[in-house]
DNA sequence: CTTGCACATGAGAATCGTTATCATATATAT
DNA sequence: ATATATATGATAACGATTCTCATGTGCAAG
């Protein structure tokens, strides 16, 4: 259940936390923009407010729920924190996410920031390219 | 010469350009903001508008002259183009910059993309971590 | 060396994504 | 059921970036 989730994390069961996060849980699209959940949620008939959705998902981050990711063109794109971790790569054409794991990168990585005497405690991988095939074209 | 780079590149030799170029060329920092190159600019005496450090920034970027970084916090970086690739590891606490290549990843990175069915035309990895030692602490 | 003209510039307005403010509403402990 | 701390939604404010537009300038042709 979504309010055992957010009573688990120390977060007050509120409707539009729990519509947020039953909305994310049920989209198609796993990466989206404030923007669009606010957009969504709104086409959809629900009152919730932008800044509310903002919050939402800032606490949500800080309670490890979902994370954040700054892809190019400077968009921030959310993402639920399910299942183990992985990285992305993105059509430059369609902008389509895949997901991607590799344990032989994220060890090297591990390997890397010790050599420079770092404590590595997060990165950023996001691979981009032209999604052969069936890639459907330019998004509007 | 500087002149000759943006020649080469199709850019009209202008002062604006060569001032913003030439600053990066000698500029102790390798990573700074749009924001910062046109402060300290100011600050030295020149005289340039925000708006020209913008655009010429892009038509440097279009031009391969320097690479635009989106690190987390939203900010972005920019980076002149010098010498073989690399990826960075920020350090959470100090904001320090450190570059690395490792050849492991970069090959492996092909591979995956391949795999999964894009042809890769570039990539964004960037580590955070804590630098142990000399971190001077917080960035004012 | 002039001159013309397409293109570049600087100042400020406009825009975009995001965060802060504030009066009102609501979840939870009592 | 009620008190109280916290959350909400509307809107203002904000920082980063882009646009607008009147003016200035690189550079190629004369």
């Amino acid at each position: 259940m979504e309010s055992e989730e957010l009573r688990n994390v120390g977060l007050k069961v509120t409707t539009p936390r729990l519509k947020i996060l039953s909305f994310l849980e049920s989209a198609k699209e796993k990466h989206m923009t404030a923007e669009t959940i606010y957009r969504k949620l709104v086409d959809s008939g629900e009152v919730i407010g932008l800044a509310t959705v903002y919050r939402a998902l800032t606490q949500f981050e800080a309670a490890g729920l979902i994370t954040r990711h700054h892809f190019e063109g400077g968009q921030t794109f959310f993402e639920l924190e399910r299942g183990p971790h992985h990285d992305h790569i993105v059509c430059i054409r369609c902008g389509r996410v895949e997901e991607f794991y590799d344990k032989m990168i994220e060890e090297r990585q591990r390997e890397i920031a010790e050599k420079l005497g770092f404590t590595l405690s997060d990165h950023a991988m996001t691979l981009y390219g032209e999604c052969s095939g069936g890639c459907p074209a330019a998004k509007p």
